[in-house]
DNA sequence: CAGCTAACTGGACCGAGGTCCGTTTAGTAA
DNA sequence: TTACTAAACGGACCTCGGTCCAGTTAGCTG
């Protein structure tokens, strides 16, 4: 069914010297432990270049921008969250009805934007977000359980409606300015998808 | 009733400098004729400083950032759309049913951000967009015609998820990068907020 | 091993948003 | 008119994301 969404989010470029292999894993390593350390907000590139002894020119080479450096970071956690969505367990992987796949979906989200939201925030401020890969893989697969829950829906607008409500930005202003506890965003989602989409008929 | 909700935008500070005042007029002036001339995106601060005849620590007094800026410009239309919700005709003002004042708050916003999505946009990058006091009384409005639909739900969280769907950087992504034309986005917002909430009972 | 080239490197550089602070000026009180 | 002060002014300056390009090097080929 779905598995054909299966998109690498890093592809391990064949050929790569090994140079530039070395230095890549020194900056995502760098990285890795700036924005550990002191929060990814408090990290400038400069700082990153230089903890990871290499060149501005080289860090922005191996990645275009600070939004792609966040996100290749936050990679692995995202391969695993798309391994789970595409043939993990139920109610997140097949097997359950679009509805609580969708539910699971948007819960797996918050919390992983629960634990990672300065890195997310990085990852997505201005239009980088829809950018990503990631943001691509994310819209088709709510797409797809949107479809399957009901066919004549405008899913395609509805997916990228739906995950508006799952971005980084407002994730923190809910949380930190309104002071929101992550179970209410949940129910709220929850509410949200069920509510959209009709009971499924044959079961 | 929600007419308490009235939050001026721009307050007149009564205690301005005549030569503040002065130098205000200016700026917006040449901030709205180089918006118009070239569009908001290819107009920096220091432009804006320049073809104003004033400092760029002046410019910066006045109005703290380029997002404040875009809000200060787009004020004028914002200060008209609080009127038409507040106190105009129906459905966009007070008279129909809260769903039906919902829809047409949607496609109103969205109308908006058809004409001006640029200056929009530089209005709402980053997290300026939960600071302006515009987001306030959009949540407001929204939240208060939520609860008036069905009192048991969470109308706070829900307004903030709606108005995520009306977000500029989403707009432009579905119109410019997905191609979407406006009566798309219009049709899923009714969409969307017929389906959220239940049908009046008691009419 | 020598020669070649495509890829990589790194730091100088740029533009833009935003801050700082010494100087100027509007408004007021005597 | 003069003296005084709080406010406004403006441009030098800072930081930071991102670009450029002259020099270097990995890895292949003969």
């Amino acid at each position: 069914m779905d598995d054909a969404l299966q998109l690498p989010v890093i592809e391990s470029d064949s050929a790569e010297r090994a140079d530039a292999a070395r230095n890549r894993g020194r900056i995502l390593c760098a990285a890795r432990r700036l924005f550990d350390e002191r929060g990814a907000g408090c990290v400038s590139m400069d700082d990153v270049a230089e903890a990871a002894g290499v060149g501005k020119g080289t860090l922005f080479r191996r990645f275009g921008s600070r939004a792609s450096l966040a996100a290749a970071v936050l990679s692995e956690r995202e391969r695993d969250f798309q391994e789970a969505i595409i043939r993990g367990e139920p109610p997140l992987g097949p097997g359950a009805c679009a509805r609580e796949r969708l539910v699971a979906f948007g819960e797996a989200l918050l919390d992983t934007l629960d634990a990672h939201c300065d890195l997310l925030l990085m990852a997505e401020t201005g239009p980088a977000r829809f950018a990503h890969p990631a943001y691509g893989v994310h819209r088709l697969h709510v797409t797809l359980l949107l479809h399957e829950a009901e066919p004549e829906r405008d899913a395609e607008l509805l997916a990228d409606t739906l995950l508006a409500a799952l971005g980084a930005e407002l994730f923190v202003y809910l949380r930190e300015v309104r002071g929101m506890p992550l179970q209410r965003l949940k129910d709220g989602w929850r509410e949200l998808v069920l509510r959209s989409l009709p009971v499924a008929e044959l079961r």
